[in-house]
DNA sequence: ATGCGACCTGTAGTAACTACAGGTTCAAGA
DNA sequence: TCTTGAACCTGTAGTTACTACAGGTCGCAT
C-alpha cells in the first residue's frame, strides 16, 4: 500500500514489461489510459499493476493478446465464465502438446542428419544432400 | 526430365510453398530472378525446383530464412563446409530442446490449473485468480 | 475473337512487439 | 533558483515470414 501512484517506469520495473510495450498495450486497448499529471506523463495505480501482471503470466503461459483480451472480459461486453475460461485454457493446453510432438519429431530428423555428418572441411554434406533431394 | 520449364504456378504445385510466397522468396533474394516470357511471366526449371524444395523442407525443419541463406552459401560469398552445416543444425536441435522444455513446463502449469477449476457458470474462477494474484 | 484462369505489380495487413528520432518534464544537486 | 540529466512523451518505421487484396495483363482453348 505504500505508494498509491507511480510512473511508468517504476510499473515497468513491477512487471518485468517493458515500457514501450506498456504503452503497446494502451494503444490496442488491453489496458485502459491512465490519468496524466499536468506534464501528460501517465500515472498508475495498484489496479493496473494487478492487471498488467496478469497479463504478462498470461503471455508467459502463451496465451496471445486476443486470448488475454478475452480472459479479461472485454469481449461481449461481459466477464468469461469459469466454465468458458477452462474450455479456452484446455484448447491452449492441446495446442501446446500438438507443438511439443511436432518439435520432438524434428529434434529427431535433425539429430539423425547430424549424426550421418563427418564434420569434414569441404561443402560436401550429406544434411545439405537430404534436404536437396528430389521430392517424391 | 519431362517439362524442361514450367511457370509458377507449376513450380508452386510441384514444392507446396503458394505462388505469393514464391514471389516473396525472389524478392528477398532467397532465389534467383528467374528468365521471363516476352509477356513478363516467371520461366523457371528444375534448378529453381530444388532450391526451392530445399528452402520448403528447410523451413518444416524449423530454420529460419536466415539460417536457411547460411545453409544455401550465400553468406560471406562462398559455400559452408559441412562441418559449419553441423554446427548450425547442432545449435537448432539444442534452441528446439529448450522450447519442448518451456512448452511441457507450460502444459504441467495448465493442466494443475485447469484440474482446480470446478467449471460453473459464474465469473469465479481459480485460473483467473492464479493469473491475478499479487507479485511475489 | 473471346472468355477466363493464371499470371503480373504493388501495397497493406498480420502478431507482438522493438527501436529509434526528436522533443518535453521532473526531480535533485549546486 | 538554476541547471543538468534521467525519465518521460509522441509518432513512425522496422522486425519475421508471410498472406491478402486491388486492379490490371497474358496465354490458351474454344
Amino acid at each position: 500500500m505504500r505508494a498509491p501512484s507511480f510512473p511508468i517506469g517504476t510499473l515497468s520495473a513491477a512487471t518485468g514489461v517493458n515500457i514501450e510495450t506498456i504503452r503497446y498495450y494502451e494503444k490496442i486497448g488491453l489496458i485502459p489510459a491512465p490519468p496524466r499529471t499536468e506534464g501528460r506523463q501517465r500515472v498508475y495505480d495498484s489496479a493496473h499493476l494487478k492487471r498488467l501482471t496478469f497479463i504478462r503470466r498470461s503471455r508467459e503461459l502463451g496465451f496471445s493478446l486476443d486470448e488475454i483480451r478475452a480472459l479479461l472480459g472485454l469481449v461481449r461486453g461481459g466477464d468469461l465464465s469459469c466454465a468458458e475460461v477452462k474450455t479456452m485454457t484446455e484448447q491452449h493446453v492441446t495446442d501446446i502438446r500438438r507443438k511439443v510432438k511436432d518439435l520432438k519429431k524434428l529434434e529427431r530428423v535433425l539429430t539423425e542428419l547430424t549424426a550421418k555428418c563427418r564434420g569434414n572441411t569441404v561443402p560436401d554434406c550429406p544434411i545439405l544432400d537430404a534436404l536437396s533431394a528430389s521430392a517424391d
